[in-house]
DNA sequence: ATGACAATCAGAGATTGA
């Protein structure tokens, strides 16, 4: 089974993009963020004529995360939970049957910038409420994952220059510290599981020439529990995508798993 | 020190992103 994460920044926008990529990389399941759509004017046929089942779970205008799926999809649930007051769509789950069953959970974390502010603190409370699903979805002791862009650039060797990072959101002690509490749960960084790599990024700015430079960061992540991590057999990072006309400033970054 | 780039909503330019 493969199972992708892409941050498409805008699905108006990323239309023929996502459709040309999804059908050389042939995802099983892709977990889709940034649709920046409301559900009903998500395009949903040019997926489903690719043979995906879609699940959304979109706002105007800003963030909105989706699941699309050739496989069986069972169980879908929407929203991070925690707080009945946010209504920021960032989080989405869902079953996927193969061989074996896979609990998905689509993920957008908050930036967070600027700091200090109103944004970080709710990047932080967000961080504390997906901890604890985290660890909730470890008990069941069942292959899963969550997948999506985390905004956390974990370590230095995660970014060109790390040292434009140290003051931001993405790359802040308390910010690594948050992710770090997560993985230390019990989960596995895919990516990070098959390489000690540096340089290996899923995001360029659109500005300044970033992606000419390699200017990039890495902080698009799958973590996975001990059950899905023992199915992994793959994890890579779709970075020439970048190159191609009008792209996400995100890349795809996907895993296989025997399952 | 600033803007650079892109997307959205709206129908100009502010807001958001990372």
């Amino acid at each position: 089974m493969k199972i992708a994460s892409f941050n498409i920044n805008g699905i108006k926008a990323r239309l023929p993009a996502l459709t040309d990529w999804l059908s050389e990389a042939a995802p099983d399941v892709a977990l889709l963020q940034e649709i920046k759509s409301v559900d009903e004017n998500f395009p949903r046929e040019p997926f489903e004529d690719m043979g995906y089942a879609v699940e959304t779970h979109g706002q105007k205008s800003f963030n909105g995360v989706a699941i699309l799926s050739k496989l069986p999809i069972e169980d879908v649930t929407r929203g991070l939970p925690g707080d009945a007051d946010d209504e920021q769509a960032r989080w989405i789950e869902a079953t996927v049957m193969g061989d074996k069953a896979i609990r998905v959970c689509g993920l957008y974390l908050p930036n967070g910038n600027p700091v200090p502010g109103p944004k970080y603190d709710y990047k932080l409370d967000w961080m504390q409420r997906m901890h604890a699903r985290a660890a909730e979805l470890l008990t069941a002791e069942e292959p899963a994952l969550m997948a999506g862009d985390y905004n956390i650039i974990p370590q230095d060797e995660d970014a060109k220059n790390p040292e434009a990072w140290h003051e931001d959101a993405l790359a802040l002690p308390a910010s690594r510290a948050a992710y770090r509490r997560i993985v230390n749960l019990g989960y596995t960084d895919a990516f990070r599981a098959r390489t000690q790599a540096p340089g290996q990024y899923t995001f360029w700015d659109y500005q300044a020439g970033a992606r000419n430079r390699n200017h990039g960061i890495r902080i698009d992540h799958f973590l996975l529990t001990p059950q899905a991590a023992d199915l992994l057999t793959d994890c890579q990072i779709d970075s020439d995508i970048r190159d191609r006309e009008k792209p996400s400033d995100h890349v795809p970054i996907w895993v296989r798993l025997s399952a």
